[in-house]
RNA sequence: GUGGCUAUAGUUCAAUGGUAGAACACCGGGUUGUGGUCCCGGAUACGAGGGUUCAAUUCCCUCUAGCCACCCCA
């Protein structure tokens, strides 16, 4: 009796021993598990297969980095490095931090291995985890991946339009259906203009009374950062304010009505947001975001950042155009046209405001302040997590691909000793073949091949060795047949030609 | 970092001031050489700590985590 009780505690894997600590994953932190795999396989293939076309070679920086590139960089005073670096003091009493961005780190690999000596541009991709110490909520991870396009040492504003057409090419053929938001915020020169013009208006007699408690805060720390307040009052204001495009010096406005003349003549759907501010502190010029489209209209025009552009901005008429009717590109053979879902805008908030997708933009002067000669570049990052997220929302469903055509079934010691030996001459001659040889009964061999969709089983037991044969059976009709062990191969091609003509 | 809501099996959800149920999933059996359907059985949960109470999963507090809104961002 007791043996027994044993037995069935030893095949039932959910007892676990009282008392034992569980771990669990550190906050923000996320498993992504095979489910959830198939979706990461499809966008990394999408993204090293569009970054090729390019002309974008693949690279890879450490995860870890002194704490200074970072503070050098992205900037002293930016949120990011402030308060969301996970850094802390190695055993050598070195400053060091997880990266919580790319590019300081690319930027660093560029000048440490004098890349500026090769033909420019020299173009670059990357996707790895990036650590920001957040406080996380859906679509914002303490590690998050990234899929990073550079280009270092090209000036001409065909490279800026050339990452905004991969980012948009990305999406729209993982049929996400995206907008582009674009601006300007010039060099140094016109941008520190701007800003004082920008400070006068809001200086100007009852407008401070007005603007909420972080605005205030902001028109000392961070003028800019008045454009993209949420509050009503805020965005009434920040309606009447300047706007930066008519700021910009004469190189700036030129670089800037280049790129769009690009997209323009791409076709691809653009707003020109004169509000779109971007925290990093390098940025230069064109700076760019990627919103989601929401699949529901009402959703959308519900955001009052959206209505005022339409109201501010005369570019701004309404340029999306659905995916498939613009620019010609494969679409991703993995995906099946499938029906949106009806719960797809439920992750954007009460105001609409959508996550952005990725982002990035222009700067000319960052290489030259982390120590390399004077060098242009631009670049973006976009977020794997949200876009696997995004295809979820739209039930988009993904074909299986390389389903298994058989299943080797085997039964007793003697069968499992030639079935592994079969399975590998199977394997090799290209058959896609899936095996269980852990299991010894029969019943769950199978209950497993069902569960592999796979269309024949082949089942090889002592009777079968014993006459020198191996029995073949059909996993829909559940019929079986005794074949000559020797022509196993020639029999599942025959069966396989039939099944596939 | 600030504010709001939440926390029950692997998952999605119930019920209850007297220690808990379902569905799906899992394991076993019906069928020790035959899966998908069916039938039977089984294991598994009140996030952590403290308080009120005869008694707390239930009420209160703290912590932790999740979601949402800010800040900010991918």
């Amino acid at each position: 009796m007791p043996r027994m009780k044993k037995k069935i505690e030893e095949g039932n894997r959910q007892i676990r021993p009282k008392g034992a600590k569980r771990f669990v994953r550190l906050r923000g932190m996320k498993d992504v598990l095979p489910e959830e795999y198939q979706y990461w396989n499809l966008i990394i293939k999408k993204a090293v297969e569009l970054a090729k076309v390019y002309s974008f070679k693949r690279t890879d920086t450490p995860v870890l980095e002194n704490l200074e590139l970072y503070e050098r960089s992205t900037g002293k005073t930016s949120d990011i490095v402030t308060k969301e670096m996970f850094a802390f003091i190695d055993k050598n009493g070195e400053r060091v931090a997880l990266r919580p961005e790319a590019t300081p780190g690319l930027v660093r690999s560029y000048v440490e291995h004098g890349m500026f000596n090769l033909p420019q541009p020299v173009k670059l991709f990357w996707i790895g985890p990036l650590f920001r110490h957040e406080k996380p909520q859906s679509g914002r991870l303490r590690q998050h991946t990234q899929f990073d396009l550079e280009i270092f040492g090209d000036p001409s504003p065909i490279a800026d339009a050339q990452l905004i057409l991969i980012a948009y090419n990305f999406f729209r053929e993982l049929q996400i259906e995206t907008q582009i938001q674009i601006n300007s915020i010039g060099c140094g020169e016109c941008r520190k203009e701007y800003t004082a013009k920008l400070t006068e208006y809001y200086k100007e007699r009852g407008k401070r009374a007005k603007l909420c408690g972080d605005c205030n805060k902001r028109l000392v720390k961070n003028p800019l950062r008045l454009l993209d307040c949420k509050e009503e009052k805020c965005i009434e204001l920040a309606l009447e304010a300047p706007q930066i495009v008519d700021s910009l010096c004469d190189n700036c406005r030129n670089h800037f009505i280049k790129v769009l003349e690009y997209l323009d003549d791409l076709d691809m759907p653009y707003n020109l947001n004169p509000y779109l501010v971007r925290g990093l502190d390098y940025y230069t010029r064109t700076v760019f975001e990627i919103w989601p489209v929401s699949p529901d209209p009402l959703r959308q025009s519900f955001s009052p950042l959206r209505q005022s552009f339409s109201e501010a901005s005369e570019a701004s008429e309404a340029r999306f155009q659905p995916a498939s009717l613009s620019l010609g590109g494969p679409a991703s053979p993995e995906l099946q046209r499938g029906e949106r879902g009806e719960t797809a805008s439920a992750s954007a908030g009460a105001g609409g405001r959508q996550i952005s997708l990725g982002g990035g933009g222009r700067y000319d002067n960052l290489i030259e302040k982390m120590g390399g000669r004077p060098t242009p570049a631009c670049g973006f990052g976009l977020g794997i997590e949200r876009a696997v997220m995004k295809i979820k929302e739209n039930n988009i469903p993904i074909k299986r691909d390389g389903e298994p055509d058989v299943f080797l079934a085997q039964l007793g010691d003697q069968a499992r000793r030639k079935a592994i030996i079969l399975f590998e001459e199977l394997r090799r001659a290209g058959f896609r073949v899936r095996e269980a040889f852990t299991k010894d009964s029969l019943k769950s061999q199978l209950e497993i091949a069902n569960q592999l969709n796979v269309k024949y089983t082949l089942i090889l037991g002592q009777k079968e060795i014993m006459d020198g044969t191996i029995l073949i059976r059909d996993m829909e009709s559940g019929i079986q047949e005794i074949i000559d062990y020797k022509k196993t191969k020639s029999e599942i091609e025959k069966r396989l030609e039939v099944h596939c003509g």
